[in-house]
This record gives C-alpha cells, sequence and structure tokens, in this order.
RNA sequence: GGAGCCGUAGUUAAGUUGGUUAUAACGCCGGCCUGUCACGCCGGAGGCCGAGGGUUCGAGUCCCUUCGGCUCCGCCA
C-alpha cells in the first residue's frame, strides 16, 4: 500500500460516461470516467489501462507526447486501484481496433487523471475465466461480485423484479410488507426461531414464506396483493437451495385457478421477454401430476428431451422373472443409439440409480433383429419379450433401462435416470427454456413414518369435491393446486385456498390435526375465515432459482449477492458467532454444556 | 444423520511403488520497453503440503482423528 500517498479526493469530479457506452460516436468529447483498473500494460513509454466499472471496459491511454505528468504518475497504477480519468475519446490508430471489446474502436487518451484509491492484489482475478475456489470466493465476495459474469447476474436478476413489479402494478396488485418476525407452525420445513426479550421463554420464528399473511391480506379486501418477499428454512441446503431465499408471492381475491394461472403466465412471459427477450408459448403447455408421473417419473418434468417412460408392469405381470413378475410397478427407458454403451457406463449409472434406493439396473441392449443381450433376457417368455418390444418400440440399436420394485422408487430412480442421461448423452440445448404447468396434484399424501396423511402442497389448498370428497376418501382427492415447472425445476406453485371455516376445520380433521391444536397454531386464521372470507387463490415463484436458470448458473449462490456455504455459514462476516453472556441472559437463555465422551 | 469428491507458494494445479534442496503457470517485486489489449523480454522473492496424532531410518505421499469447501441421499408443507 506503498502508493497511499498519492491517493487524491474526487473534488468537483464528475463521472460523465460509464466504461462501454462510448463509442466512434463520441470521438472527439470531452469525457470524465471512473472506475477500477482492470488490465496494466505498461510499456514504460506508453501506458494502457482497462478501466473497469459496472457496465464494462474502457481503454485508456497514458501519452508523455500528450501530458507528460499523467504519463509519469500512471507508472504506480496497479490492478484493482480506483482512478478517474478526464480526457479526449478518440478512435484506436489503424490495426489497433479490438474485435473482441465492446469499445474496441475506441480509446481515452488521458489528460488529467486522479487516484481515488490504491487497492491490495486481490486473492483472485477480477474476470470471467474462474479461477478461485468457492471458499475464497466466498470470503472477498465483495471482490468476486465485481466479476463481470456476477455483475450481469445481478443486473438480470434487477431486471426481473422490475419487470414483475411494473406488471403486478398495471394488474392492480397491491405490495404490502408482512411480518419477519412471526409465530412458528407445525407441518412443513424447520423455522428459525429468535428469542424473544421480553417475554421469558417464547420465541418468534421467522417466515416460512408469508402464506397465512397474505390470506389474511384477501380477508381484509385487499383483493390482490404482491410481494418480493424474504423466505427462511431451516433445512439443508443443496445446489440450488439457501435457508433464506427470495419469493414472487401473489394472492388474488374472487378468482379461480384458470384465472391465476393466466396472471401468472402473463408475468413470467412478460419477465422473459423483458430479461433474456425470450417469447414464451402462450398458453403454456399443461400437464397433469398424474401423467408427469406416468412419462417423466417426477414431477417436475424436463421436457427439453424425449425419453419417455414406459410402463410395462402389465406385460411383465406373473413373469417368471419374480423381480418383474411380481413387482407393483415396472418401467422401462428406451435410449435410442445406446447400443453402444459400455459395461463401465452402465455400472456407472446402476452406481447413479442406488442413491434412489434402486437395487440395481436391468437393461436390454437390441444388438440385432431379434438378437438382445442382456443379463435379464433368459428369463423372458418369447410372449413377454414380444410385449416388451411392442410397448417399448424397440428398435435395433436401443439400449433399454428397466427398473421394478415399489412404484414411489421406480418412478423416482427412472424418472432421475431419464435427467441423468439426458446430460450424459447431451439430449439438452442449453439455450432452451421450456416451462409448462404442472396440475391436478393429490391433495394428500401418506406418511408411512407418523401414519397419518399430510398435506402434499400445504393444509389451506382447496380440495377438488369440498368437504364431502374429502371426508369421503381422502386419498384420492385432489387438490386446486398447479406448479410451473421449468427445465426440470419447480420454480413457482400455487393454489386456491379454503376460504370457509368449515372446510379449513375438516382440513385440519384430515390431516390429524385436532381441534384444540388447530385452535393454538392457527387460531387468528379460523377466526379470520368466519368474518367473511372471500374465494381467494394465489401462487409464489422461487426468486433466486428462476434467475439461476435464466442465467444459465448451476449454483443459486451465483443469483445471491451473499450467500451462505453449504453449513449454513457466512464465511465473509464468519455468522454465525457466539454472543456475549449479557445477551444470552437477557434473552433468557442457556446454553447446554458441549457433550464430551 | 448418511455417501462421494476435494484441501500443496498470493491463486490454480502437478507431485510416480514412501527416498536428495517440493515443481509449473499465472500473480507479486525490481529492471528494460511508445501501440498494447490476459502486452513482451530479463531477473528476483515467495511453502506450517488444512490441523492433530500414528506407522517408518525417512511421510506432501500410508493409517487414524479432526476442521473446512463442494455435490448428492435423507430433509425441504
Amino acid at each position: 500500500m506503498e502508493h497511499q500517498k498519492y491517493i487524491g479526493e474526487l473534488g468537483d469530479w464528475q463521472r460523465s460516461h460509464h466504461c462501454c457506452e462510448l463509442t466512434s460516436a463520441n470521438i472527439g468529447d470531452e469525457i470524465c470516467l471512473m472506475g477500477w483498473a482492470q488490465y496494466r500494460r505498461d510499456h514504460g513509454g506508453l501506458i494502457f489501462i482497462d478501466l473497469r466499472d459496472r457496465n464494462g471496459l474502457t481503454q485508456v491511454v497514458f501519452s508523455p507526447e500528450h501530458n507528460i505528468q499523467a504519463h509519469e504518475q500512471a507508472h504506480i497504477l496497479r490492478t484493482e486501484y480506483v482512478l478517474a480519468v478526464k480526457g479526449v475519446v478518440r478512435e484506436r490508430p489503424e490495426g489497433m481496433h479490438n474485435a473482441g471489446m465492446v469499445t474496441g474502436d475506441i480509446e481515452i487518451l488521458v489528460s488529467e487523471w486522479k487516484l481515488l484509491n490504491t487497492s491490495r492484489t486481490p486473492p483472485f482475478a477480477i474476470e470471467d475465466r474462474l479461477d478461485a475456489s468457492e471458499n475464497l470466493r466466498l470470503k472477498y465476495r465483495y471482490l468476486d461480485l465485481r466479476r463481470p459474469k456476477l455483475a450481469r447476474n445481478f443486473i438480470l436478476r434487477h431486471k426481473a423484479v422490475q419487470s414483475v413489479r411494473r406488471f403486478l402494478d398495471e394488474q392492480n396488485f397491491l405490495e404490502i410488507e408482512t411480518p419477519i418476525l412471526t409465530k412458528s407452525t407445525p407441518e412443513g420445513a424447520r423455522d428459525f426461531l429468535v428469542p424473544s426479550r421480553v417475554n421469558d421463554g417464547q420465541f418468534y420464528a421467522l417466515p416460512q414464506s408469508p402464506q397465512l399473511f397474505k390470506q389474511l391480506l384477501m380477508v381484509a379486501g385487499m383483493e390482490r396483493y404482491y410481494q418480493v418477499v424474504r423466505c427462511f428454512r431451516d433445512e439443508d441446503l443443496r445446489a440450488d437451495r439457501q435457508p433464506e431465499f427470495t419469493q414472487i408471492d401473489c394472492e388474488m381475491s374472487f378468482v379461480d385457478q384458470e384465472q391465476v394461472m393466466a396472471m401468472a403466465e402473463a408475468m413470467i412471459c412478460r419477465l422473459f421477454k423483458e430479461t433474456v427477450d425470450v417469447e414464451l408459448p402462450s398458453p403454456l403447455p399443461r400437464m397433469t401430476y398424474a401423467e408427469a408421473l406416468r412419462d417423466y417419473g417426477l414431477d417436475k418434468p424436463d421436457t427439453r428431451f424425449g425419453l419417455k417412460l414406459q410402463d410395462v408392469t402389465d406385460v411383465v405381470k406373473g413373469s417368471e422373472f419374480k423381480l418383474f413378475g411380481s413387482a407393483e410397478l415396472v418401467k422401462g427407458l428406451r435410449v435410442p443409439n445406446g447400443v453402444d454403451m459400455s459395461r463401465k457406463e452402465i455400472d456407472d449409472l446402476t452406481e447413479f440409480v442406488k442413491i434412489y434406493d434402486a437395487k440395481g439396473l436391468a437393461w436390454i441392449k437390441v444388438k440385432a433383429e431379434g438378437e438382445w443381450q442382456s443379463p435379464i433376457v433368459k428369463f423372458f417368455s418369447e410372449e413377454e419379450k414380444q410385449g416388451l418390444a411392442q410397448r417399448l418400440g424397440m428398435q435395433v440399436g436401443d439400449i433399454v433401462f428397466f427398473q421394478a420394485g415399489p412404484a414411489v422408487m421406480v418412478n423416482t430412480a427412472l424418472g432421475q435416470l431419464r435427467n441423468e442421461l439426458g446430460k450424459r448423452l447431451g439430449l439438452i440445448d442449453p439455450k432452451k427454456f421450456n416451462p409448462l404447468w404442472v396440475t391436478d396434484f393429490p391433495l394428500l399424501e401418506y406418511d408411512a413414518e407418523s401414519k397419518r396423511y399430510v398435506a402434499l402442497h400445504h393444509p389451506f389448498t382447496a380440495p377438488v369435491g369440498g368437504v364431502e370428497a374429502l371426508q369421503a376418501d381422502p386419498g384420492k382427492v385432489l387438490s386446486n393446486a398447479y406448479d410451473m415447472v421449468l427445465n426440470g425445476s419447480e420454480i413457482g406453485g400455487g393454489s386456491i385456498r379454503i376460504h370457509t371455516q368449515e372446510m379449513q376445520q375438516a382440513m385440519f380433521q384430515a390431516l390429524g390435526i385436532g381441534e384444540e391444536e388447530a385452535r393454538e397454531k392457527f387460531g387468528f386464521l379460523l377466526d379470520a375465515l368466519e368474518f367473511g372470507a372471500p374465494p381467494h387463490g394465489g401462487i409464489a415463484f422461487g426468486l433466486d432459482r428462476l434467475i439461476m436458470i435464466l442465467t444459465g448458473s448451476s449454483s443459486i449462490r451465483e443469483v445471491i449477492a451473499f450467500p451462505k456455504t453449504q453449513k449454513a455459514t457466512c464465511v465473509m462476516t464468519e455468522a454465525p458467532s457466539a454472543v456475549a453472556a449479557k445477551q444470552l441472559r437477557e434473552l433468557h437463555i442457556r446454553l447446554r454444556e458441549k457433550k464430551k465422551d
């Protein structure tokens, strides 16, 4: 930091342009740029600096022929020094244009400049060629964010949010804030808790989503609400999951499912147009939950490539091959031109499906007409072989993978295998955006562990058929819920809500939540439903995940300014951390002794 | 709670069946350089091999423990 003595004041200097907006149209203009020294090319007699700001790069030249003092001083410049330059825009000499640079036709001939700050040598280069570990990037996140790629992600994220706000404002939605300190509720994810100082032994919870508040805003007669809102879930992290994340949360009164979906669709279409200039199909394709599971094995199908699953349970029913013959579900996945797959590749895929509880991976290679290579083919009768060939449409050159067993496992393992094959075989066009709606979800799901039904969506989702249907056969009831899926990721989901107290109580009953517990946990909602709650419904989009897909990022961390590590810590601030004993005392908290062996 | 991959100059990596003084590139420092653009040329400095323990005459390398990062399963209405 030996150059600190040269640091000058900004004074009355004002930036006239951003880097990257100057073109040959500006030649001759007197301008002033401010930014960071990206690259330094000091030829002794002539010094080039690529000046970087949020928007891009511009080459500035220090020449002794133009201003000997400015040139002399510029020898001290190092990467990431902050400077202001005044000078004139000029065309680069013939043959010196740089086609790889937006501003490659021009350069700034510096007549005067100021050093605004020095910089330690950064721990990694500030450029898109990634050469730093995740840990280092997170520790110096403010440097990582200087990289153009990340800056672009946040510019796009900003545009997306602005687009949504404009759209929803035009549609007469009101942006209303809801509490961050709220009440812990059963069901759903683990809550983050905040101890109350004023109320000994009691805790707030951070919201997993503003679900109940937005419903209460409907009861309040706000009619249309939205919020770009932070949500918190204390669950383990993934590449696409952070403990705090942002939702675009919407709710509307006096609407049915179609109206909510039409609104959401229009919002997303406009967002795509205004951020990445992509026209999405209108209306968006739709698929029922049952179709998604049948053809793709998952409730969030990636429709950018084929390879649909095929149910062959009936074909092999009662087969001598017991593994298939007596399985609840048997499905095949035909991969055209997969016959050359090596033993090792198949072994890899076998290991892959084992993650999802599959015991193994059966396969058949169609070598030639009527010539199958397979470890399992000997168990099948001629009739079964015929049936399989026909059902799966097997052709010479194919490999077919099979999974047999409990339905959930078969669908999950084969569905995930399908996605994996899509990746490995290069079947996915990374530029493609394939959004679709998944509808007609079951309302409830039986949880073997707690031996009761749990809500697939959440316990405020309206059942199709009302109270009677719910009481008749809870497991069979569908819900008025809908998810938007993009490229195999769930990016949004919503439902029509229960708006009568009678229905809500029937729902709690179906979930095994007693009247007393319902009162204690959701009394305010039940009360509100008794005061003229309008029919209402809504949807929430996961903003981070959406931006992740729009920017082609492989991790959600690339679109969150200050994300957490997989252990939910912040490497930069070192949160979470211990607190002073006094703080704990005020909160009526005593820490337990650490376990010793 | 579980599985896998990773940790070596500032950074990214190489490091053979355990064997001299631990390599390379980039970066950094010094010098030279008036048309470079990831400038170039010459020279130089820079290491707790994540941490702790063990095996061994000898450990970056083998074993155990532990910390951290990433990916995944469980979990995430």
